[in-house]
DNA sequence: TCTGGGGTCCTAGAGCTT
DNA sequence: TCTGAAGCTCTAGGACCC
């Protein structure tokens, strides 16, 4: 019989603008969006005071400006929020547990066979409260999903715990986008075959699920809504790495989009030799000025990080796709690592392809 | 003023090899 | 030598997350 796991998830309140709080006190109790400052730039986050104006995380910041104009903009600071959150996760793995960090904020603990895992939680809690000055909510069930779930139940300084059947019935009630991989669009879907709720996707039985939404998405959503999960707590290997920017006005002209390509593939092999990895697989974004998203990808014989090799395919892609319409972004993309240098016995078809296309 | 950046995972179709 | 099935890889796009 399978050992009874015990899985926290630890969730930072309001991360990023607790941060800003610590070295700007005035902003308390005010309206304020970090985000970034280009005209096309999008809320990273919002205070609770410009939340209440209808801003959310994601929203274009010419719509919170003019939902509220007032709001006081603080541009965002990845390094500092990065350094703090280092200081935090130090704290985290003085518990010596596994653990898998999610973003700079959140983090599961595997807290299986451990003595009292709800005293070693409150105490983490209390530790980075006196430490760094800074909230965070907890959930704690037997996987992720619960954990997760229960996290974000009562933000912020939540502290909660369930088993799974007892976050089936709690949560009944909610939409189905309560669940991490359950987003908007299957919301929509589900809506369609009328369930709004979480109690309705449980009532449905697995065949109903699967003749609407597939073999394998169907069963996916049947065991999520009822929170059945046993994915590990393990730090997964990074399986690709990009560079993409949104430009303030649309490209139209192909030479311009090869310097940017060109630009953008040095600062990826720059990061990718950095982290010793290399791959197989290069691939370029390109979203046109109706927000189109095509991308288009090559497969080469050996994993590289080479800033000419990449920008040659990447360039090579762009004039092989030619944008039919302005350009808003692009961005280039590696994946398929493997070791530098590792030669693929086989030629590749993606390779041959990609002759003809070019 | 019209909607970021950096990721993961899944699906489906096509082509190649065995 | 031809053919079909199965399995694999690659490509492209979509959904989702923080």
């Amino acid at each position: 019989m399978a050992a009874k796991r015990t899985i926290a998830h630890l969730d930072m309140d309001a991360f990023y603008f607790s941060v800003e709080l610590l070295r700007r006190p005035e902003l308390r109790g005010e309206p304020v969006i970090i985000a970034g400052t280009s005209p096309r730039a999008v809320v990273t986050t919002a205070s609770y005071e410009a939340r209440m104006f209808g801003i959310g995380s994601a929203m274009p910041v010419f719509q919170a400006r003019r939902r509220c104009p007032q709001a006081i903009s603080v541009p965002v600071d990845m390094a500092h929020y990065r350094e703090v959150s280092g200081r935090v996760m130090a704290l985290v793995d003085e518990l010596d547990v596994p653990r898998q960090r999610v973003s700079l904020d959140e983090v599961y603990l595997d807290l299986s066979g451990v003595r009292d895992p709800v005293w070693r939680m409150s105490t983490l809690v209390r530790r980075i409260a006196e430490a760094e000055r800074l909230d965070a909510s907890v959930g704690i069930g037997p996987s992720k999903l619960v954990a997760k779930v229960a996290s974000d139940a009562e933000k912020p300084r939540g502290f909660v715990v369930l088993s799974r059947e007892e976050a089936a019935k709690r949560f009944a009630s909610e939409p189905p986008t309560l669940i991490p991989g359950i987003g908007g669009r299957t919301a929509e879907r589900l809506e369609r075959i009328g369930i709004r709720t979480l109690g309705e996707l449980q009532a449905r039985s697995v065949d109903q699920l699967r003749s609407a939404f597939g073999e394998r998405h169907g069963p996916y959503l049947s065991a999520r809504a009822r929170f059945h999960c046993d994915s590990p707590v393990a730090e997964g290997e990074a399986k690709s790495r990009s560079v993409e920017s949104t430009f303030d006005r649309d490209l139209g002209r192909i030479i311009e989009m090869e310097e940017v390509l060109a630009h953008q593939s040095t600062r990826l092999s720059e990061e990718l030799r950095r982290r010793n990895l290399a791959g197989r697989t290069i691939a370029i974004k390109v979203k046109l000025d109706d927000f189109t998203t095509i991308t288009r990808s090559r497969t080469v014989a050996e994993p590289t990080n080479d800033a000419a090799t990449i920008s040659h395919t990447a360039r090579a892609l762009l004039r092989a796709y030619a944008p039919p319409r302005p350009v808003r972004l692009l961005g280039v993309r590696v994946a398929a690592f493997a070791a530098p240098g590792a030669a693929v016995s086989q030629p590749v078809r993606g390779e041959n392809l990609s002759l003809i296309a070019s």
